[in-house]
DNA sequence: CTTCCACGGGAACACTGGGGTG
DNA sequence: CACCCCAGTGTTCCCGTGGAAG
């Protein structure tokens, strides 16, 4: 017998490179984004001519290709930057990753190699760094701010600085892209700073299904050996995404893991009813996802309207009921409950989640409360919950017996 | 019109983990 | 080395507010 990678690896009869269907994967063709591709390109042009390009600000939902068109026009404008010899820096930022007015400044300084620490310097030294780093000669630099939103509360400094650092710069200029796809998140900046960062907008719409098939279509063709794919499977993916507001990541995740599902059924062609349940396969891997990486004391919030729902017959729940079950939880497990304040913003994340649902409602009279029910699988999420082991002591807590007066 | 109480925004506080300085 | 400075995080404290039943 040959070795035991033999059949696995030339059984590749699926994928032909799966590369193409993942996110960070940036193609050389974006389908229906020409319109944007130009008015970016035509805003960025100004730096080649050694003039300040003005500040940027793309919208746009999840998937519909922001970060894929920004990072494509930057890297023909750096190569177009190389060719004439005028120096264009595009610096990539995540707002997720820098959400601090400090770690913004640091990371921007480094790539301008200062040496600056990750935290323990007073603010405006890095800031004074990464001047001093950029303007040693004439250059263009190009902040692109992606999820910039994420930057609007904490690190709202950093955009305020940014917008106006031009006018403390000699050689160097500055102008920034700001990513976002909360459309009102200006609302939270300060005057001066939403009107520099919004000199001009870019609006990305959301695919529709046609769109999205387009474009599923062109990747299919490099990421899937010849005739794999049955007739009806890109449409069903389109339609799939087109329902979640036209995000084509959705769209390509999906492709991905029908595939993947597929090869691993040791089917020689991928079906619609691969599709299907790649769908429920996505949803309870997101779910279990983000229970896992949930805080410890969101685990014991959870954990109190499941609880909840085990003990009593029914769904929803006041407020007061969950902190209740909640301090009576804490108690078992030994901890110090948290205040009722604290709670409801745990409250509140389960709920953007999607893991809970949770309305206010006004009981007039008798005030108001918030009413909060599981959206998820029982099932599903008990499991989860006990893995972690400073919860395990909830397994074993007793039914409380319904008093009645 | 009053009245009820959790909601949720914001200030204040404690703590952490890094820096620079004498 | 001891000591203070600083940004950032997670929390508590304080309080104005919403909105229908009474």
């Amino acid at each position: 017998m040959g070795n035991i990678f033999e059949n696995l690896i030339s059984e590749r009869t699926i994928f032909a490179n799966r590369e193409v269907l993942r996110p960070t994967y940036i193609p050389e063709n974006l389908p229906h984004r020409k319109e944007q591709i130009n008015g970016l390109a035509g805003a960025l042009s100004a730096a080649l001519k050694g003039e300040t390009p003005s500040n940027i600000l793309i919208y746009g939902k999840t998937g519909t290709g922001k970060t894929a068109t920004v990072k494509y026009v930057s890297k023909e404008l750096e190569e177009m930057g190389e060719k004439i010899g005028s120096k264009c820096s595009l610096v990539y930022i995540n707002g997720e990753v820098f959400d601090t007015q400090y770690r913004v400044f640091a990371y921007l300084a480094k790539t301008f190699n200062k040496r600056v620490p990750m935290i323990g310097w007073p603010t405006d030294m890095v800031y004074s760094e990464f001047k001093a780093g950029i303007d040693t000669e004439d250059r263009c630099v190009i902040v692109i701010l992606d999820e910039v939103d994420k930057l609007a509360t904490k690190g709202d400094g950093a955009l305020y600085n940014l917008s106006r650092i031009n006018s403390e710069l000699n050689n160097a200029k500055v102008s920034m892209i700001g990513i976002s796809n909360d459309l009102t998140f200006t609302e939270r900046l300060d005057p001066r700073v939403r009107s520099s960062l919004g000199e001009d907008e870019i609006i990305f719409p959301p695919y529709n299904a046609n769109q999205l098939q387009d474009i599923l279509g062109e990747r299919a063709e490099i990421a899937f050996n010849e005739s794999v794919i049955k007739e009806g499977v890109i449409p069903l993916c389109a339609a799939f995404a087109a329902q979640e507001h036209g995000d084509a990541r959705r769209a390509l995740d999906l492709l991905r893991v029908s595939g993947e599902i597929a090869e691993r059924t040791k089917s020689d062609v991928v079906t619609e009813e691969h599709v299907r349940l790649a769908t429920e396969k996505m949803e309870a891997s997101r779910i279990v996802e983000v229970v896992k990486t949930l805080p410890l004391q969101s685990k014991i919030v959870l954990s109190s309207v499941l609880q909840l729902s085990k003990e009593k017959n029914k769904r929803r729940f006041a407020s007061g009921e969950v902190y209740n079950m909640y301090r009576r939880l804490c108690n078992h497990l030994g901890m110090e409950p948290l205040t009722q304040r604290r709670v409801t913003d745990f409250v509140s994340e389960l709920d953007i989640l999607g893991l809970i649902n949770a309305v206010v409602v006004s009981k007039g009279r008798y005030a108001r409360t918030k009413e909060i029910s599981l959206s998820v699988p029982e099932v599903l999420v008990q499991p989860i919950l006990l893995e972690d082991y400073k919860l395990r002591a909830i397994s074993n807590i007793r039914v409380k017996t319904q008093i009645t007066l």
